[in-house]
DNA sequence: GATCGTCTCCCCCGCGCGGGGGAGGTCCGG
DNA sequence: CCGGACCTCCCCCGCGCGGGGGAGACGATC
């Protein structure tokens, strides 16, 4: 069965170019759109789509306030994807601390976009990709980075995934990670593999970053 | 002309092991040894070493009041690496702080205690071995890592080298990096290089971790 | 009993990374 | 005027890393 997704945009220009770029892909089906945040509770309740991409400023209901009303009264709600355009946007920050899953610049690169609607479908959080960092810089300075640690903690590692990025975090190669956890060199690397697909990370470094940025590892 | 060192221990096994693996090396030489503390400063003055390795539990004057001493009376005074058995000594944390360029345990093998030496020499600062982070880990809980801060502040990176290690810490490859900077690959290799030499890192990862733990760069 | 998630290990492959050299340029200070 | 530090770019080389597959074993859940 294809992924199925819900727009949610109050401009149809942006609907049209991410139904265009989505649908283009065959496991992924845009199933509904929504021009507002008022009308996608019930839209949601009757297509029940994998990801709802959500623009963050609309009008009636923000995507803040929308995201919020999903995840509190949908059962098994959607993974929620938050569509912004400027990297720098308060309510994206607010949004992912309502519980939203990622979220994406809409100036991204259509690949970019495919990307991003498949890991939060996967159960990935999106926590790292440049637009985030962004994000993590600006509001950095609050204690905790709630944004980060609650994508991190929505990323939903395994235990032993958690284990591994804690060693990664301790700067151990996958060689020394194996043989800290006493298992082959490849199952670390599918633990590997694993951590930077649900953190939207590049590499080991990045994930790193994330580990520290959502206070999943603490320098102090 | 040699890196000329000076090794204090209460040890006498102790400091013919560390004689006998330094002076094996062409380019070092050992200049002078005490046993305690308080010999310490008039060796220092009078034989000008580049590097003294100290023990931190001594009798009369410990490696911590015995660093303090050289650091704050001698003009111009040698790098000091803190030779300890433990890992988790609070005596080394205190040294570090003290002002302590980096540390070695004991049961380094031979290569890596003559790269300590050498990395202290040359103005690095041992932030990193694992002996470092497990330090870390230990008084890790204190604000602000006032031993890493102090280890990298003393690494003394360049302006360019801190740059990339910003960006490194931001999570960007090489190529993102130079990119950035308008400058080579080439030219980003070996910055990243020498931030690796001087922050005593393997790899860019461990070099991030120092940042962060170090508080070059801040989560939060 | 069947299914799913997790952990484990395996293959191949390409590329980025880091180490080892070296070398030219500027600019500053002795 | 001549080092020395710094920034820049170049070469070669090996290996670790990460992506792409797949697969078997186990326990929990349905």
């Amino acid at each position: 069965m294809p992924l199925t997704v819900l727009l949610v945009d109050d401009e149809p220009l942006v609907r049209a170019g991410l139904r265009a770029i989505l649908d283009a892909q065959p496991d992924i089906e845009v199933v509904g759109e929504a021009a507002d945040g008022a009308a996608v509770i019930p839209l949601v309740r009757r297509l029940r789509p994998d990801v709802v991409a959500m623009d963050v400023r609309m009008p009636l209901l923000d995507g803040i306030e929308a995201t919020r009303a999903v995840l509190r009264t949908v059962p098994e709600p959607p993974r929620i994807l938050v569509v912004t355009t400027f990297e720098n946007d308060e309510y994206v920050y607010e949004a992912l601390r309502a519980g939203a899953d990622g979220f994406l610049l809409k100036r991204a690169r259509p690949e970019e976009i495919v990307h991003a609607v498949r890991l939060v479908a996967e159960g990935g959080s999106l926590l790292f990709p440049a637009s985030v960092r962004r994000l993590v810089d600006t509001y950095g300075a609050e204690r905790g980075n709630p944004a980060a640690r609650a994508a991190l903690e929505r990323a939903r590692l395994t235990e032993r995934e958690a284990e591994v990025l804690r060693l990664m975090a301790r700067g151990l190669s996958n060689a020394e990670i194996a043989a800290r956890l006493v298992v082959g060199a490849e199952t670390v690397k599918s633990h590997v593999s694993a951590v930077l697909a649900k953190l939207g990370a590049r590499d080991r470094t990045q994930a790193v970053i994330a580990a520290y940025e959502s206070g999943f590892v603490a320098p102090e």
